[in-house]
DNA sequence: TGCGACTTTTTTTTT
DNA sequence: AAAAGTCGCA
């Protein structure tokens, strides 16, 4: 065996190796949380590659960025080979567009620019504008987001999604639906859902484009299967020759995005669709202690509709898992940040980045986040705002796609409401009919000469202020630059943004605004350091598909907040799971008891040694607290002997001075014990950690 | 026509 | 508590 084979092969189980030196024929690894699935999935990469397989020839699809760039850097340092085709399902969808969407009658170019749910629902919202009076406000943006979502993620028509989701006014939904599609067209966009929809309708109906894919791409592997939707069904199916070269892995006890369209009957029926199917169980945990492992296996028995799997461990049996109630929800997080120190104090902990709070919903966070600040903990929180969200850089990034796609009348809109030309809705839409009269986008109509002498004859300060606005657009079109990084500087230089943003705001507060311009620009940098041959246009499809998750930053010595969906795939040697109360885990407007108790059972799984679980008699809500709050009916299913129950009475006294108004205060990471601040719960916390 | 002050709604989870 | 949406004034 060569040194490199060994290495591929060494330290496995039976049941791992079977899975990684699979080769052909399709294959379902049914991976049980803490299992070693990453393991087996890199390792099986570069045993293929070992094999001879080409690197370009293997396809492996994941859910977020940071799964897949985990997965190449894994199989690079085993085998020593890059795999190009390592990627989310967006993200490779992206590229094939990018490469194949002309050939399809989707009425995009190659420069199609990706909207994310805030655009799509700017152009929603302007496509129910377009509506007569009598009937505006019958609709609302999400009902029609989540009709054409479904049309396209179960792959069937507008009537039919309209029928399944019920709506009160179907017709009139039917036409903001086309409308909406009318829109995106015009704009050269194309959202999430349809960066995997137009691939799919491209292989149906280019069987030629098809054999070259299938040609080209000999091994798929798809990652969390069991959260795959039915688009993303056909498109492995697609994607898959008579060889059936596919290899699945996943949990279905670990769907929890079926929200989402994920259906875990594709997991469950693969074995249907492939008959020849190999299946590996992989039952062995080797994270979590016996405890641990024992109040997730009897939590997820509680669901009927499962595929017969229990995990064991030899690992140890670990301390009883700890569920306390406190009596709100700032006790909670000050319990927390207590605890939390102790457990480094005492040295059970190493450092930061061993801890982690999960939570249902990211508005939790908040309070969390106070109380960290106070306790001068350092912490970063996965999900809320994200970065790419924030009001000024989704500016800049709107300056950005408008040079790339001049059909981008979102960007547009929004440029023209931080850029103070004085030019609101009503002059736009007057702007965008003439446009329209020429058949020109918004913006090239903008630069011409037509624009001029149409708007700005006039000697108001109204023509004055459009006609500069119009030589604002001919300098962006004009722009000419190979260096991608002196290029976005150019632009943001010209756009004049800093500026509109000093005059918007205080000194301060601006400060930091103009700060997170100048870090997008040096994303860029690194973005054009790392592909030297990629445009703007590359960077925006990146930008526009990365996730929360892919921020979490493992590297970075702090404690990790984040929701429980984000936690999956991921392991922390200490959980505090916050807010195990009725109606927010499981959360009240969930319609599928079995998929909250299979998130539960997510958070519980991340956790190695010891895991804390939180519920509070009294939260705060829409600004109103409410005192009445149960703890969750899954408390109850978990095994009594080796959870331990307590009830913290005391209160923070932190919790009044720190109630408003103090966030400056929290903001300097200086917590002075004399200022009486410190939490009274230090005793029972070694108490707890001792026993 | 544009903008600021007021009222209403919203929070489930995300590529 | 924060965001979004509505209304009315300059």
């Amino acid at each position: 065996m060569s040194p490199e084979l060994s290495v591929i092969l060494s330290d496995l189980t039976e049941a791992q190796l079977a899975a990684v030196t699979h080769k052909d024929g399709p294959m379902l690894v049914i991976a049980g949380a803490g299992s070693g699935k990453t393991r087996v999935v890199t390792r099986r990469l570069a045993w293929l590659v070992a094999q001879g397989v080409w690197p370009a020839q293997i396809v492996a699809m994941t859910f977020t960025n940071k799964a897949a760039r985990e997965m190449r850097e894994r199989v690079s340092s085993l085998c020593g080979r890059a795999l190009p085709n390592v990627g989310t399902f967006h993200s490779l969808c992206a590229r094939f567009l990018r490469q194949n969407i002309e050939r399809g009658a989707f009425g995009r170019n190659r420069n199609f620019v990706i909207y994310d749910d805030n655009e799509q629902q700017a152009i929603i919202k302007q496509c129910l504008s377009q509506l007569p009076r009598q009937n505006s406000g019958l609709l609302h943006g999400k009902e029609i987001s989540a009709i054409v979502s479904k049309s396209k993620n179960d792959f069937c028509s507008l009537g039919d999604a309209i029928a399944t989701l019920g709506c009160a006014v179907p017709e009139l939904a039917l036409r903001v639906c086309r409308l909406y599609e009318e829109s995106m067209q015009s704009c050269n966009a194309v959202d999430f859902d349809d960066l995997l929809y137009f691939v799919v309708k491209l292989l149906q109906e280019n069987p030629a484009v098809r054999e070259i894919y299938l040609h080209r791409w000999r091994y798929l592997l798809i990652d969390e299967y069991q959260d795959t939707n039915h688009l993303q069904y056909l498109l492995m199916r697609l994607l898959t020759s008579e060889q059936e070269n596919v290899h699945v892995t996943g949990d279905p006890d670990q769907c929890i995005y079926s929200w989402r369209g994920a259906d875990y009957r594709n997991i469950m029926d693969f074995t249907r669709d492939f008959p020849a199917a190999k299946i590996v169980k992989l039952e062995q945990n080797y994270r979590s202690t016996q405890n641990i492992l024992q109040v997730a296996n009897s939590l997820i028995e509680n669901n009927r509709h499962r595929f017969a799997k229990s995990l064991f461990t030899h690992n140890e049996e670990g301390n009883r898992v700890e569920v306390i109630q406190v009596p709100a929800d700032r006790d909670e997080a000050t319990w927390i940040c207590r605890t939390m120190q102790a457990l480094l104090q005492q040295g059970r902990a190493g450092c930061w980045r061993e801890m982690a709070v999960l939570y249902r919903t990211n508005s939790q966070s908040r309070t969390l986040e106070e109380a960290l600040m106070q306790s001068s903990i350092p912490y970063q929180i996965i999900g809320g705002v994200r970065f790419y969200d924030r009001r000024e850089i989704k500016d800049f990034l709107a300056v950005l796609r408008l040079k790339v796609n001049p059909s981008d009348a979102v960007a547009l809109k929004r440029l023209l409401a931080c850029l103070d030309y004085g030019i609101g809705a009503v002059t736009l839409a007057k702007i965008s009919r003439a446009a329209e009269a020429q058949s020109q986008s918004i913006f090239a109509f903008l630069c011409s000469d037509a624009f001029r002498q149409q708007f700005c004859s006039g000697s108001g300060s109204k023509a004055r202020r459009l006609e500069q606005f119009s030589q604002w657009c001919v300098t962006l079109r004009d722009l000419q630059e190979d260096n991608l990084p002196l290029l976005a500087a150019r632009i943001l230089e010209h756009s004049g943004l800093a500026q509109a943003l000093i005059r918007e705001y205080d000194r301060s507060n601006a400060e930091s605004r103009v700060n997170n311009l100048d870090s997008l620009l040096s994303r860029v940098h690194e973005f054009a350091a790392q592909d030297p041959a990629a445009g703007l246009q590359e960077f925006l499809s990146e930008v526009a598909l990365v996730a929360d998750v892919d921020a979490h930053d493992p590297g970075e010595d702090s404690v990790v907040l984040m929701t429980l969906h984000s936690a999956k795939g991921l392991e922390f040697p200490f959980v505090f799971i916050a807010g195990a109360e009725e109606g927010l885990l499981p959360h009240q407007n969930a319609d599928d008891l079995e998929e909250e108790r299979r998130l539960f059972y997510v958070g519980i799984t991340r956790a190695r040694k010891n895991l804390y679980i939180l519920w509070s008699s009294s939260r705060f809500f829409f600004g109103k607290s409410d005192n009445f709050r149960i703890p969750s009916s899954f408390l109850q299913e978990l095994p009594p002997g080796t959870v331990s129950f307590r009830q913290e009475r005391n209160r923070g006294p932190g919790r009044y001075p720190l109630a408003r108004g103090n966030r400056a205060r929290f903001a300097r990471r200086d917590n002075d014990p004399a200022d009486g601040e410190q939490a009274p719960f230090t005793d029972d916390v070694i108490s707890i950690i001792q026993d």
